[in-house]
DNA sequence: TCAATAGTGTCTATTAGACAATATACT
DNA sequence: AGTATATTGTCTAATAGACACTATTGA
């Protein structure tokens, strides 16, 4: 029977992203500190094996490990990649699969993880640190996917809470891109892309008050027909 | 003990890419006709399970039933991403791994193979085909992809055999686009990526002779800062 | 010479970005 | 009024696409 082959370990991993203290942080996990499990103490990214009783799909088991840590029930969640060898587990062959999720900022950002075990932290930190298994090379390929990413399409604005204004929006993207963009050219960029409605006025602490919005669809990101134009 | 959990079933399928007759097809293998394996003499994507002894990763994988249905060994080889369900093989939980592969046309369509049980089909009429378990809805996610890509990305480079004349690759593009691209936007654009070296003139059965290029990485495409403009 | 294809040049419509000007909020 | 922010308008430089023109091959 070709089904008797021996079976790799599956298992799904999460980044999760938000935006919090004016910077991009992820959700790193530390590695139970016993003996029997690899990686003791050191720092993970959340995830684990696929429950093939209780997950329908590996989409499914990514989702509900979001949920286990965050609460958060409706992500932006895309399908980041899969890795697998013999080495990356000592417990044997294994592969996993890693989503990556977009949420906006939880209100109380510990609190929310229910767990001490579990921090938000700033993701060029978490990029120099040594993570368990190679979630180091796991995370560096999220972030270039997302970093990729927002040069040309609407992702940023899944880490915003509606409604947002386009000043908000804006600053998201400086943040993640790490430089500043044009106000004007980036207003005409988002109008015209089409994926946002207005949802009322709000007012700020200061100043003019501003058009809120919010995305048509949270599951879709919409693609910009250029990337930001790099300065000369 | 952690990894005393029920293990899915892992399996890698490839989508092997080339151009034929001045179509895209890809590669469709017939599952064997025996009642004991699933969706018995239907097409479906090469592939198979991860054999923790031969396979060091998974693309290692990957690579190996290229390389068993075709002989290539370097084609451009691009993770597509991963589909597990409890529904999708009727042997279990099942997780597949799916890459994706452009190679440049082999010399006798069928004869590399070896075995009649693969064919060469056209994208589009694979993509009409019933095909054995989620292939249509992978087949479909890879389609979208390499259309995608092929608007802002030097992909269908990877689809000749070098030198190739920018002409060539002119037509490879609409080919895989179906519809036309201006001849002198389309030398700036692929000259001004700066992915392609001059590789000596190379003359064709008529007319003038064309220099012919070459990929300076074959495992790297280029990005152009924009899309292809769709006619008003 | 012609036919066929490769490669270049010129023009134009479009538009992203720079930046100035205006509008609206709060104190 | 004055300050702070949001929003709109104008100008300009860059450039993709349209298309005509020139160059080079073989017959």
């Amino acid at each position: 029977m070709t089904t008797d082959f021996k079976r790799p370990l599956v298992t799904v991993d999460v980044l999760i992203f938000a935006l919090l203290d004016e910077a991009l942080k992820i959700l790193l996990v530390r590695r139970p500190d016993e003996p029997g499990d690899p990686f003791p103490g050191r720092w993970a990214l959340p995830g684990g094996f696929v429950d093939v009783a209780k997950d329908r799909s590996l989409q499914d088991c990514a989702v509900r490990k979001l949920r286990e840590k965050t609460g958060v029930r409706t992500p932006y969640l895309e399908q980041l990649g899969s890795w697998g060898d013999a080495e990356r587990d000592p417990r044997g062959w294994s592969a996993t699969h890693a989503y990556f999720a977009l949420i906006d900022a939880p209100q109380r950002a510990g609190a929310d993880t229910g767990a001490a075990d579990a921090q938000w932290i700033q993701v060029d930190e978490a990029a120099r640190k040594r993570l368990a298994f190679d979630h180091s090379q796991i995370l560096a390929a999220a972030l270039e996917r997302l970093r990729g990413k927002v040069e040309y399409t609407s992702l940023p604005a899944f880490l915003l809470s509606e409604p947002f204004t386009l000043p908000q929006l804006q600053h998201v993207y400086e943040v993640v891109l790490g430089r500043p963009l044009d106000k004007s050219a980036f207003r005409k960029r988002m109008l015209d892309a089409g994926f946002l409605q207005e949802a009322g006025m709000v007012d700020g602490p200061f100043g003019r008050t501003a058009m809120g919005y919010g995305v048509i669809d949270r599951q879709q990101f919409a693609v910009f027909p250029r990337t930001f134009k790099t300065k000369p």
